[in-house]
DNA sequence: AAGCGCGACTAGCGCGCTCTAGTCCCGAAC
DNA sequence: GTTCGGGACTAGAGCGCGCTAGTCGCGCTT
């Protein structure tokens, strides 16, 4: 028969609590609190007396009874979308800042299975004291009404109408230097692939149009539908292929988007720069990995979250002020799938 | 001044309880908890009633004070790297497996500032009941020591040392099919770049020596240090354009890993496969980008994904049993890179 | 000697929930 | 009419912690 005790809690007996720890350091269960906390009050040889307790018996504080207490969780709640490379960036680098002001992160994904208010009702119900949702896609709407009941942060997505903060790079600005790139290059075809309903290509989109319409190729600006994936970049490529009148420059709606882009092209015999000219967006980690070093927008992951968890964290200590929106500029850099027409 | 209930919670004031949605309702605690636990006891009409003042107020129930109150989490953490696709496939599909059983998932990413050890307090400081690890790095003895502390399944690896449950793919027989197929092809010098310290890595080394041997290539067979990175790859086709004595097919650490590789190769105008094949290793959606649809093994992440939920489980519900080893078979899928020596 | 301040430590309530052991009431059985 | 069974509901004791309001010496001042 197995022992109960045993079963309790998975492998090793009961989970030490801290009045188990008191009991062993002889000490009473507030001085432990207080040790753990790193609160002053207690003196130096107890304190030491209690860690080496806490540390025989593999004590370990329970971040729920914690929570409980105190009625902070100081936890910032991430969702995002497993499979994109930009957010990924976003993630490792919300971590060391959000740890730097003291504060916890949890992570919930979106997946096919699982969408943004199912993600998004998982860190709530942990008691997320804030949320970021990277490159949500939700509408202005739901984000509004979210942020009523809690603190958000948009990332890689701006949404004036609703009351949360954001935090986003400037789309107009970096379509605009990359058409104007192309444009100086001597390119008059240049097509959009956009980015579906990712967030920023509404946003990209229109400001292709009118940076096409400034330089007086209104007439020739055109998008092909796409999303933020490789497939999708792959299906677009096959279009221009098909095409009579194929464009001399393409902008993608980010990267994963221009590498499956290029990809087909290349497959084609199709050679980029020298018959196609290529433009990412986003610059992570896959814009080495076309055929060529590619073209793209960079965003800064790394201020991007510094920004985020501050925004996060300075709302928890003002509720009532005005949502703020952080834009930050974008910069194009130029690499090896961008040249002159032929 | 800033009105003190309305900063005491965030944005929506106090947050809702349980006695608050009691008091709407006119029924007791008790009654409320009944109802959102789906258990039996409860009238129709007051479920009703229940319900609808719960929506009204916003009422969600709080998972810390649940998990302290039942003891019981039924929560799965799950360990992850961040930028791994293949890790991405196997948390997408972890999720709806989870759900059907009747549990939720916890995800802790590391990170450069974040190592294994961090993300696994983690979790289990949040009270998970069971660990999955993706693709661990830590070594045979820290994996058997948090075993006893946790119940804990590897995912993407295997450790007979220590006492836990794994699921992996049959690395020996995924690398001697490679192998194989490049043998049959007619190449004799095959390179290994192998994955460094990454999961599977060893096993995939060792194989691939033995495989070699198997067929008399023993002196041909040649290891180039790698990662489960496109640098690495990329740094492995630095190696290989450099290297007189170029082998006619290489056998790369994992599909990241080999995307880089082609792309250098590729960039170098060396013909993928004319010129040398390549061989991948997971079948993830990076398969799809190189300049030719890459040859790899296929590891099903779903059916991985599958097995590693109900291994935890299982375990959760007998902790004495010894530790199972689930060794699912890969699948060599064969694509466009490669091809016989010229 | 009494008073005072201060550092070290403790008692005990309450966080929002689960769960056991009830209570109450109504209809069927004897 | 009494008993019994069972469905609907409630009281109240924790879960592991944080935190407020203490108590208890001990050295120092007056």
């Amino acid at each position: 028969m197995i022992d109960e005790s045993a079963r309790q809690d998975g492998a090793a007996g009961r989970r030490p609590t801290m009045a188990d720890v008191a009991q062993a350091a002889g000490v009473s269960r507030a001085l432990v609190s207080l040790v753990f906390r790193n609160q002053p009050g207690a003196g130096e040889s107890t304190r030491e007396r209690v860690l080496l307790a806490a540390d025989r018996l593999g004590y370990r504080p329970d971040t729920a009874a914690r929570m409980l207490a105190s009625r902070r969780s100081r936890t910032l709640g991430v969702m995002l979308t497993v499979h994109q490379p930009f957010q990924a960036d976003l993630v490792e680098a919300i971590y060391p800042e959000a740890e730097r002001l003291g504060y916890e992160v949890l992570l919930s994904a979106t997946a096919p299975s699982r969408d943004e208010r199912r993600a998004v009702e998982a860190l709530l119900s942990h008691r997320c004291e804030a949320l970021l949702l990277l490159g949500p896609r939700s509408e202005a709407a739901d984000l509004d009404a979210l942020g009523r009941r809690a603190v958000v942060t948009l990332v890689s997505r701006r949404a004036p109408e609703a009351r949360v903060d954001s935090v986003s790079t400037a789309d107009e600005a970096g379509v605009r230097q990359a058409v104007e790139h192309l444009v100086e290059l001597g390119h008059r075809e240049i097509l959009h692939v956009d980015g579906g309903d990712g967030p920023g290509s509404a946003e990209r989109r229109e400001a292709y149009f009118r940076t096409m319409a400034a330089h007086g190729l209104g007439e020739h600006a055109r998008v092909l539908p796409g999303a933020h994936t490789e497939d999708a970049g792959v299906a677009a490529g096959r279009c221009l292929l098909e095409d009579p009148a194929r464009p001399t420059a393409v902008l993608a709606g980010n990267d994963r988007c221009a590498v499956g882009l290029m990809r087909t092209l290349a497959r084609a015999g199709v050679a980029v720069p020298d018959e196609i000219s290529v433009v990412g967006y986003d610059d992570s980690h896959v814009s080495h990995l076309a055929p060529v070093d590619l073209t793209t927008i960079r965003q800064d992951a790394d201020r991007m979250a510094e920004h985020s968890v501050h925004l996060a964290v300075g709302r928890l200590e003002d509720t009532a002020k005005a949502p703020r929106e952080v834009v930050l500029d974008p910069r194009l850099v130029i690499r090896g799938s961008t040249a002159p027409p032929r």
